[in-house]
Formats: structure tokens, sequence, C-alpha cells
RNA sequence: GCCGAUGUGGCUCAAUUGGCAGAGCAGCUGAUUUGUAAUCAGCAGGUUAUCGGUUCGAGUCCGAUCAUCGGCUCCA
């Protein structure tokens, strides 16, 4: 690997290095390089710049390119202009992240797009003064009294909960100075051109709700102007692609004043979704799973045993009814357990596999709608299994083995994580102790990669967590494992066992799908609203040439709908090239035009999404061929055109 | 809930300084009967989110409410 550095000379190493071994190599030697060349294979315009005295271990080989490097020194840029241009203005803080970076900012009068204009004029100007970037350190009591000098009361906060003995590290560019660990740029100049201010947002100090909100102004910068275009290329490409207006357009679902948070499913979607639930229904037949329902609305006091009434409140709907307390169900586990505790249970009947395409409702937030991402009802694919101590890890593994097969099916990357106790939970420590190891052993006989999510599981117990990645690379917790001691204890659930004693059974959450109406927004998403032709709400559009082949239209339209083809007739009198532009736009997979010569042979011209699939073919070929695709359920949606 | 922005026919958007609410698409009617991404003509469609205020006059200015959007926090 070969590394030219800004003074010209190169560095050759043998094997290929990371951005954290160019930093130590050049920091012994070579100090104030900025270096140029070629990593893991790629030409890569390193930019970066390693001050002599820098913390490298903020230098990662994650930081690819020095990226992070230069989005950090661009948002001190940032903070520089805002300070010019809003003196009073008092910083907070301003790290990189995946995207770009930001600043947290507390103005003192509210600022709009056109500051956003004058903020990246004065940053043009700040890069081209090509201004040092000097790093230098104090003691902590010189360090906060600089900063009250400054007037930033956040960076002395800051400061101040840092340990007595520390030594803060600052970076000086011209007059502006800002507390931070580093590394930087060398220069301001190095900055570059390719960064852009997004957006304004705003943000909690120190992400707690209970603080002051600051302005957060959002940027990105990339070491090369094609990079940031190819950027934003890329988010109005997932823009067009959002589920809200694909399923606006598409005519799947609505969302209206009436009910905000409350989705309607039209005709389109209703399909889209009934299709997701047979295939999830034939999937839990298979795997022993049994079906059940349980009621919407139940009474307060089955709340208060579950724990819900008290640690879940909040979120719960609550009605009267003949001057007694209910709630609406937020989860359906409580209903669950009454149909366990319904008739004596025997080990025998264990693992007892319940699934439940459970309607729930949760009063969330206003603020935080969004399409049928969030929403404050929706239809869980939940089931519960009751089961012995034995039988644990087995229940574990095949659950996480079948969200794994749909999850493939989709075509979806996801990853795992493991929660472990919150604050506000419920039971004893070693039953959570217990459950977590489950949990944990379950993953590893599984050889899957984790990470834990300290605090972060249910109040009832940890959780496992499945969470997929959507076309713009968010990612959204979709399946979850939860193991549960404390729902059996406190609905005093049992079982014989076979030494005619009296066992509590031990209970599994679980979903795969998640939210139905989630998973719907990021399948749309994910396809861009071309499903694969087995959950296309219209799989094949029969285009008649003219009105004198509606009768051969109907007859290869009866012939497809026998097989269970959803297929329709665009019957309108219009030419053949405007119906397949609206066919074309409606992303269904097959289009069948069909005019004299497809009557007289009795065939059909066939085009489709897909390529290779042109060409006259006759019905029965097509037939056979779109059903096996709808059996495999496979997905072409990669041969786009 | 919090910070900021937005709200005009079903959809996408116009409307100058406060001065007669308009277009394209979709829909309907008629003509056309069409060969692979938009045929022509006509008709209909609006209490400019809601409520209140300023004004001779409000889509436009002010206030409140509701909803939506971008985030924060929270979460399937």
């Amino acid at each position: 690997m070969k590394v030219t550095l800004k003074d010209g000379s190169i560095k050759e190493y043998a094997e290929p290095v990371s951005v954290l071994d160019i930093a130590k190599d050049i920091s012994e030697g070579l100090a104030r390089a900025a270096c140029a060349g070629e990593v893991d294979g790629q030409v890569v315009d390193l930019r970066t710049v390693i001050n002599q005295n820098c913390s490298l271990n903020i230098l990662t080989a994650k930081d690819e390119g020095g990226l992070s490097t230069l989005r950090h020194t661009a948002s001190h840029v940032m903070a520089q202009a805002v300070k010019r241009l809003y003196p009073s203005a008092k910083l907070a803080i301003g790290p990189s992240i995946a995207d770009g970076f930001y600043y947290d900012v507390d103005f003192d009068q509210p600022i709009t797009a056109e500051d956003m204009g004058r903020i990246e004029a004065e940053m043009k100007k700040i890069i081209k003064e090509n201004l040092e970037v000097e790093r230098f350190t104090l003691p902590r009591d010189e360090a906060v009294a600089l900063m009250k000098e400054k007037e930033e009361p956040y960076k002395v906060e800051l400061i101040e909960d840092l340990p007595e003995d520390s030594v803060i590290s600052f970076y000086r560019q011209g007059e502006f100075t800002d507390l931070c660990a580093g590394p930087h740029l060398m220069r301001t100049k190095d900055v570059g051109k390719a960064f852009r201010l997004m957006n304004l947002a705003g943000a909690y100090w120190r992400g707690s709700e209970k603080n002051k909100m600051l302005t957060r102004i959002y940027a990105t910068a990339f070491s090369k102007k094609e990079e940031l275009e190819a950027y934003i290329t890329m988010m109005e490409e997932a823009k067009k692609r959002d589920h809200r207006k694909l399923g606006k357009e598409l005519g799947l679902f609505m969302m209206h004043e009436a009910g905000p948070g409350f989705p309607f499913f039209l005709p389109d979607g209703m399909v889209l979704k009934n299709t997701l639930l047979d295939y999830w229904r034939e999937i839990h037949q298979k795997a022993g799973y049994v079906e059940i329902s349980t009621p919407i609305i139940l009474n307060r006091s089955l709340w208060e045993t579950s724990g819900h009434w008290d640690h879940y409140k909040n979120n719960m709907y609550t009605t009267v009814i003949d001057e007694e307390d209910y709630a609406i169900k937020p989860m359906n586990c409580p209903g669950g357990v009454l149909v366990y505790a319904s008739e004596p249970r025997s080990y025998r009947d264990l693992p007892l596999r319940m699934g439940e395409l459970g309607i729930v409702h949760r009063h969330e937030k206003s603020g935080q709608l969004h399409g049928l991402m969030r929403v404050r009802c929706f239809t869980q694919d939940d089931a519960h299994i009751f089961m012995t101590p034995e039988q644990i890890r087995d229940e574990i593994k095949g659950v996480a083995n079948l969200i794994d097969q749909v999850y493939s099916l989709f075509g979806f990357k996801y990853h795992v994580e493991l929660s472990t106790r919150p604050e506000d939970s419920m039971g004893s420590d070693e039953d959570w102790e217990m459950a977590t190891s489950a949990l944990q052993g379950a993953l590893d006989d599984l050889g899957k990669d984790y990470v834990i999510n300290e605090g972060d599981g249910a109040f009832y117990g940890p959780k496992i967590d499945f969470h997929l990645q959507d076309s713009i690379g968010r990612t959204w917790q979709c399946g979850t494992i939860q193991l549960d001691f404390q729902l059996p204890q406190r609905f005093e659930l049992e079982y014989t066992g076979a030494d005619g004693e009296k066992h509590r059974p031990i209970m599994i959450h679980r979903v795969a799908f998640g939210s139905i109406e989630r998973f719907i927004g990021i399948l749309i998403e994910h396809f861009a609203g071309a499903f694969p032709t087995w959950l296309a709400p219209v799989q094949v559009k029969i285009l008649p040439i003219s009105d004198k082949f509606l009768d051969y239209a109907k007859n290869v339209e009866e012939k497809l709908r026998s097989s269970g083809i959803r297929a329709s007739i665009d019957t309108r009198s219009e030419k053949i090239g405007y119906k397949i532009r609206a066919a074309q736009l409606a992303k269904i997979p097959y289009m069948l035009v069909v005019g004299q010569k497809e009557e007289e042979e009795g065939c059909v011209s066939v085009r489709s999404r897909f390529k290779g699939d042109e060409g006259q073919k006759n019905l029965d070929g097509f037939l056979a061929d779109i059903l096996e695709e709808i059996r495999t359920k496979a997905i072409r949606t990669a041969e786009e055109k």
C-alpha cells in the first residue's frame, strides 16, 4: 500500500494498514502531513492531517479515509461561522456522525433556512482564510476559567463533569477555540468545498427531555465533490421511495386527521397485508404453532396483575364501562396467559406455541408518529410459547431460525441486539440473570454476532432484538424474542409434570414481522413499491389494444383469476401506450397486451418489469411460469429495467 | 410532548404590494378503436385545514387550535 504525504514524500507499507496505523507512523516522524493514497485496494483521498499531539485512540480503522476527522473539523468551522455571525450564541456539542456532522447551538433568536445560507457562506470564508488548527491543553480549572471567560456555559458543564485531575484539550483556529478531544485536520482549507448544511432541528441538551431544547444544525461533508453529489442523489432517491409517498401513489393505505397515527388500509394495501398474513400462518402452522385471538379491551384488574397498569400506563388508552376501568390492550400477552390458564396443562402439552395476530393500541406522543413506521394502532404477529426450563434454548433457537427464514425471504440484512434489564422493571435479580444468560446461550449456540444494549429490555424480561436495515440505511427494530419469568408467576401459571407435581412454566414473547404495519412500510421502501410478484396487489394487467378485444381480454382474465392470479383489465378506450404507461407507473409486474393477433392465435404478448420476459407466449405457458414464480416467492426486482 | 417549518380541488403545484382563487394530471361525457410510457374536445370539481382578529377588502397580515413534515426524546 502506497501513501503519498502532503510534502510529496511517499510511504510504502507491505501490509494494508488502517488510518490509525498511518497516524501512529506519521506522528512519530512525519507529523503534520496530509496523505492521499490507497486503502484496502481503493484509492482514497485521506486528506487527514494528523496533528502532532492528537489523541490517536479517537482515530479508528472505521474512520474511512479520515472522513470523520474531516467532518469534525468542518463542524468546528461551522461553529466558528456561527459565532462570527451570532456572537451571543452558546455552543454545546458538535460531533461527526454516520452521514455527516452537526453542531448543537443555543441561539437567543430563532434561526431560519436563510441563516443557513449565511452560515454556509461564512464557512467558505473561513476555509479560504486557511487558518491553522492548533491543539493545546489546560488543567481542568484553567479550562473551566477559559470557557467561562468565553461565556460558553455548556462547555463549562462538560468540563466540570470530567475528573478533577484531567488534562483538557482544546483546538484553536484563528479567533475560535473549542473544547475538543480531536483529532482534526491541519488547516481549515483542508475541509475543502464538498460540504453542505442540510437542515435545522431541535435537540435536547445532553439528550434529555428535561433539559433545554437547542438548535441542531445538520450538515455533511465529504473529501470529494463527487461523493457529496452522490450522497445528495442517494438522499433524493431515498425520498422517492418514501413509503408515505408510494403508499399514497399506489393506493395502499391512507391517514386521516380523524385518527392521527391510526392507518386506514385501502384495497390494494389490504391484499399486501393479507398475503403477508397468509404466509405467516403457513410457516407458523409448519413450525407447530396454534393460533388464538384475544379481546381488544380488558379490565383494569387484569392489567394490574400483569404489571402493565404500573409500568406502561402512560402509553395505554383507557375507558370506563359500567363504572369499571378498562384498558385497550397495548400488548397481547395477558390475553394469551388467560388462554393458557383456562384449562389444566400437562408437561406433555409443552412447549405450547400460541400465535396471535393481535391488534394493539399505544398512545405514542404526537411528534413521533411517522407513516406506517410509527403508529398508534398496529398488528403484532405475536406468539407466546409456554415451556419447561429445559426447553428454553431449543425454543429460542427455533424462533431465531424462523425469524431468519422470514427476513431472508425478502432479502433483508439485519443485525441482532441483546437488551438487558431496564431501570423500571419487575422481578428478582436471579430471574433476570437466568433469563439473560439463557438468551445469550441461545445466541452463542447459533453462532450469531450480537451487540449488547444495556438497560433496553422490556419491564418483564430481557430481549433479543432483530434490526432490519431499510433502503436509506436506517435500522428498524422488527423481530424480538423476550424471555419472561414474571407473567407466569403473577398469573400463577402451572403445568403438571411427569412427577405429578405442579410446576411453573416459562414464557417467551416473540414477533417476527414485529408490526405488520411497520413491516409493510419497510417493504414498500425496500422494493420501492415494485413488489415481488407474489406480494403485488395486482399481478397482471390485461391491456386490450381496442374495445374490440374486450371479450378476449375477459377470457384471459377469467382464466388467470380462476388459477388465483390477481389480474384485471384496463377497459378504458385509450391507446395502448397510455395503458402501458399507467400499468408501468402502478409498478404492476406483468402486462398482457391482447389484440387481433393474440385473439386469433389464442396467445398473449407479455411485457414485464423484468428483463427477458418480453414477447408472445401461449396463455398456459405464461400461467405456468407466473404460478411457479408465486409459489417460490421469487424476488426479481433486481432485474428491473 | 419539545424545537423549527408547512397546510390552496382526489394528486402535483400557480396566484405580483393585501384587490375577481388558476393550471396540469386523475375523474366524468362525447368523439376516436388505436400495437408497447400520455389522442382530441367539453364538463364537473374549492367556505384556500379549523376558529377568531386586523382591514373598505385576507389564500396572502396577526392569534389560537388541528394535522403534516424535519429532528429530539420514546419505541414494534
